[in-house]
DNA sequence: CCTTACTTACTAAACGGTAAGTAAATTATA
DNA sequence: TATAATTTACTTACCGTTTAGTAAGTAAGG
């Protein structure tokens, strides 16, 4: 039986909703009606929505920021990148709701990200660049623009995830190929991660 | 003298609208103001916001499918990919406001992406394709997932385009590590060129 | 009796879209 | 060729709905 706050509930249900609709496209009324609350009593608990919204995204830039860390400090630095590489791709399979919200705040330019997601992120990227500056000390990687790589990981996995609906219009189109199964996410993790450490080796 | 149809005025500035605050953000009152016109006047145009929308986008979808199935057709696999890359690339130099147009249609799964658009997206997957099978027919490239490909492409440089912003707030963040000058985006395109390549070569 | 956790009822503003009118250009007609 | 009719390209004024946010009231528990 989980015992979950009404505040979680709520926090729950706005989390869905952002990250299927929007910020925008996101009402109160639906997220209360989800909870099965009237709009008030969210504001009772939240400021207003801006801040239901950090409510949302804070924890799971946290969240993530720290499994990166965990992860990636033991190792050579091809282990650590590949960690670095897997483990992101799992949270987004842990946490679904991941992929579209941040997808966005990346298409946004971020211009709606909270400082402390920034910071969170600030972090985790801070560890990748030390894992390419051993990596390169090593020998073992070519020197590359951190931000660039990140974005080769980051973004391919959760553009990867929000385009599904994407592929499967794509696929009607492309009666001619023939239309292999589409591979599970852990496949695409891997595939992604050998791509991006191949390409980085010296 | 660039003598523009006020048709064609009400498309830019709305481009440069749904670029910089997507699509809900968006309002018809602040396009008509650019254009020094009124509201209504867009509705003598256009029959409403979906359409002028479609009427700002289909053009960029067709234009770069056209262009990469011009530069990709001939030399070998490896040649071609680089080309389909760099063309893309190129592409979102010229029309600046098409990188975060496309973020958000990815991001959002395509919802709202005028089936004119995705017909076009698929002309060009299937060349990504055809030039992938025939790069591992010709024993050059291993056997990858093609939409985990176009994804590491068009995505990586789409977001790189976008995350700017971001980029920036990140490094106000990280005082300790060296600021190095950021890469122009003509050398973002090599180096995701050269990765994507050689993490494809058998 | 006071705090918690809400509900009902409401306000204000924004925004997509429309109705109706109009000046200027274009075309048809006498 | 002068004039009447029509179309083009708008404007002013407005409507209806949606939605974030608030004021005030209330039932339950400590």
């Amino acid at each position: 039986m989980p015992k979950v706050s009404k505040k979680e509930l709520i926090i729950y249900h706005a989390r869905e909703s952002f990250s299927k609709n929007g910020y925008e496209l996101t009402t109160l009324e639906a997220i209360a009606k989800e909870c099965s609350i009237t709009k008030p009593a969210i504001y009772y608990h939240f400021k207003d929505k801006a801040t239901l919204y950090k409510a949302v995204v804070c924890p799971e830039f946290t969240a993530i920021a720290l499994k990166i860390k965990e992860n990636t400090q033991m190792g050579t630095p091809t282990k650590r990148l590949e960690n670095y590489i897997k483990t992101f791709g799992e949270f987004l399979i842990s946490n679904p709701s991941f992929s579209a919200i941040f997808a966005r705040e990346i298409a946004n330019g971020a211009s709606s990200m909270p400082d402390e997601c920034i910071e969170q992120l600030s972090r985790t990227i801070g560890q990748l660049i030390s894992i390419l500056n051993d990596g390169e000390s090593a020998k073992t990687f070519t020197k590359e623009p951190p931000f660039l790589i990140q974005m080769m990981i980051v973004t391919t996995l959760t553009s990867y995830n929000t385009a599904q609906p994407l592929r499967e219009k794509i696929s009607q189109y492309m009666q001619n190929k023939a239309t292999q199964a589409e591979p599970n996410f852990h496949n695409i993790i891997d595939a992604l991660s050998q791509k991006i450490i191949k390409g980085l080796l010296c």
